[in-house]
DNA sequence: TGACTTTATCATAGCGCTACGATTAGCCAT
DNA sequence: ATGGCTAATCGTAGCGCTATGATAAAGTCA
């Protein structure tokens, strides 16, 4: 038999590979109160004797103490995560509203677990399930569409629930965002105002983006007015970028070589057009006018400066916060301010 | 005293308000074994007789189980969390690195927790201790630069950490990136190949980003030659955009008229100056010849298309999460393995 | 003064899972 | 048969914390 080695235990019975880690049950000795005054220290300092407080506070700082959030969150049978699932990060429109979300819930002690989708539906369920099961605090997803085992998977956990960057369905449980179809209008309306009558509306990857989509055929529904002569829908099936707004811009010229209007449903699609504008030697607006959509960091500067529909990532990012908070201090909004319509501005300059 | 209420309980002792969600203990109930053996399947399939994992598969596909990841991280003692801080998420350079790390993790079952620093030691620190909290499976941070007490709360926690788009210094653990005063040696290198001898380096920022500072100061060192006429380095205060690399350029030519060469710490600071360039007619490369950072979405595309320096954030981040990988299945790299140098490239377009 | 609040603190039962060691079944060599 | 192995399964003690109700101490009021 083992003589000493558990001579510290009772008895030979199994023990656990005991972690080292600074707990606080260690801090409540040191301050010579029990765990659950440092934890609730912790949670409510107002709740604590001065006294107390102080000396809990010096034996964290001597201890180095580090709460963990782990136990804290089984504990609580929720944690301070919230998940945020969006299509892609490299894009700009969501980098922003995650940037700000971010520091909006960091600020009241939440942290942000995230994922992207790849605009997939599959994917995205993928991500919901394990973002479930972290109990988190709340899910924000990007969009109306979601596939029907997301939905259960949703409802299921009783989750809160914030969609962002699309309103115009039933939402899950909140919403935050825009009409994609208005924005498409306020373009066509814009470049019909400019007497444009043969247009073309440019996207990319819009077999997947259902938002972009939605853009394309809010465009060219107003779009088709009287005098109208002409007004397609382009499409590149790869990624929104600098390039395939040229791409596209020839093909546009191809099938409308009268074209004198296009809306770009990415500033990057725009910005693309306006450099094969150049090279073409047509001069925008007077040949074609652009109008875009995102203000994206160059809008302004570029030549001539980007006419274009900014949809406020900023002001999501901090409406989504603002309707987690209050979900998480049981202030669940009901009916109506559960929808949150963030609006989209048309910002005219030179392009148009 | 209460008839009913308790009925249930044996005695009035007070009761935890029963999660009604699924647990791995429901699992093994319908499939007829115990706990550890369902929580076995779970963690290596391989382990368990064919028979039973049918039957544990079946259990949790008709009971639709979601495995609670907080309560296996706190047995554990390690979650399946990586937490990413970076400086601002909004940057396209972080912005791939942190999306091509997401999706290789998430491919191994690990989840990313964000954070950004906004460029400072402090929030960096704020940030690392929040981390520590939920016991990630690694840490990995940008750069090389951390306060006392980062580096001090890292190493006590013997988390794996991965420092990135740095190299040059001694690492906390481990270190993928590549050296930015090479880079600035690089930009200055081919300007005077081209004949430029009155230099400038714009950049935006530098006196939080220390990074786009080791740029500056590598260019002005390389490019000190005998016969160079004047090299300044020119900072703009705010954030690296297009509309400060315009107002950087037009500062370059006040102080330096006879300006024919410009490296920039940034492609969007390199479009500014282009814009800027053709706003006063000045022909790029002909009059300046300018050299960017960062090969972004736009570069090939621009008119003139852009020499930049690419450094491939895309590649940091698989090697960042080869590292992290490998350091969870036990196979800590060691000695020189843990730094690895990505370096960088000059593309050598039409605006030099 | 005693009954009743209020305030501050405490003791402890889980939260759902993993890891450890124990146990059992199945198989082969003696 | 018996013993010695492996392979598969099981039982259960924690992981570190929070929530619950209990308890003790300090006021409040009739």
């Amino acid at each position: 038999m083992d003589a000493d080695s558990s001579s510290l235990q009772s008895r030979g019975t199994r023990k656990r590979r005991k972690m080292q880690r600074v707990t606080m049950m260690d801090v409540a000795k040191l301050a010579q109160v029990s765990p659950s005054t440092v934890s609730l220290y912790l949670r409510k300092p107002a709740a604590v004797s001065p006294a107390a407080g102080k000396e809990i506070a010096r034996a964290i700082s001597t201890l180095g103490y580090v709460p963990n959030l782990v136990a804290g969150g089984l504990a609580a049978a929720s944690s301070k995560v919230v998940s945020i699932i969006v299509p892609s990060i490299r894009n700009a429109f969501f980098a922003e509203t995650v940037s700000t979300l971010q520091s909006e819930l960091a600020a009241e002690g939440l942290q942000v677990l995230l994922g992207h989708s790849e605009y997939g539906e599959d994917q995205e369920e993928a991500l919901v399930r394990t973002a479930l099961s972290w109990a988190p605090a709340a899910v924000v997803l990007t969009g109306l569409s979601h596939s029907a085992e997301t939905l259960k998977l949703l409802q299921a956990s009783g989750v809160p629930v914030v969609e962002m960057w699309e309103l115009g369905g039933k939402p899950i449980d909140m919403a935050v965002g825009f009409s994609h179809p208005h924005v498409g209008a306020s373009a066509a309306r814009h470049l019909l105002s400019k007497d444009r009558r043969t247009l073309a509306f440019l996207g990319a990857r819009m077999q997947e983006d259902h938002r972009a989509e939605k853009r394309a055929s809010g465009f060219s529904e107003t779009a088709c007015t009287e005098d109208l002569v002409a007004c397609e829908i382009i499409n590149h099936p790869g990624a929104a970028t600098v390039e395939a707004g040229s791409l596209l811009l020839n093909r546009a010229l191809q099938q409308l070589p009268n074209l004198d209007g296009i809306a770009c449903s990415n500033d990057l699609i725009a910005l693309g057009a306006l450099f094969e504008c150049q090279r073409r030697g047509i001069v925008v607006p007077d040949g074609i006018a652009v109008v875009g959509f995102g203000d994206l960091d160059f809008s302004a500067s570029c030549i001539p400066s980007l006419t274009t529909i900014r949809p406020s990532g900023d002001l999501i990012g901090r409406e989504v916060a603002r309707l987690i908070l209050n979900s998480i201090q049981g202030q669940h909004p009901e009916g109506a301010a559960r929808i949150i319509d963030t609006g989209h501005v048309l910002i005219e300059r030179r392009s148009t």
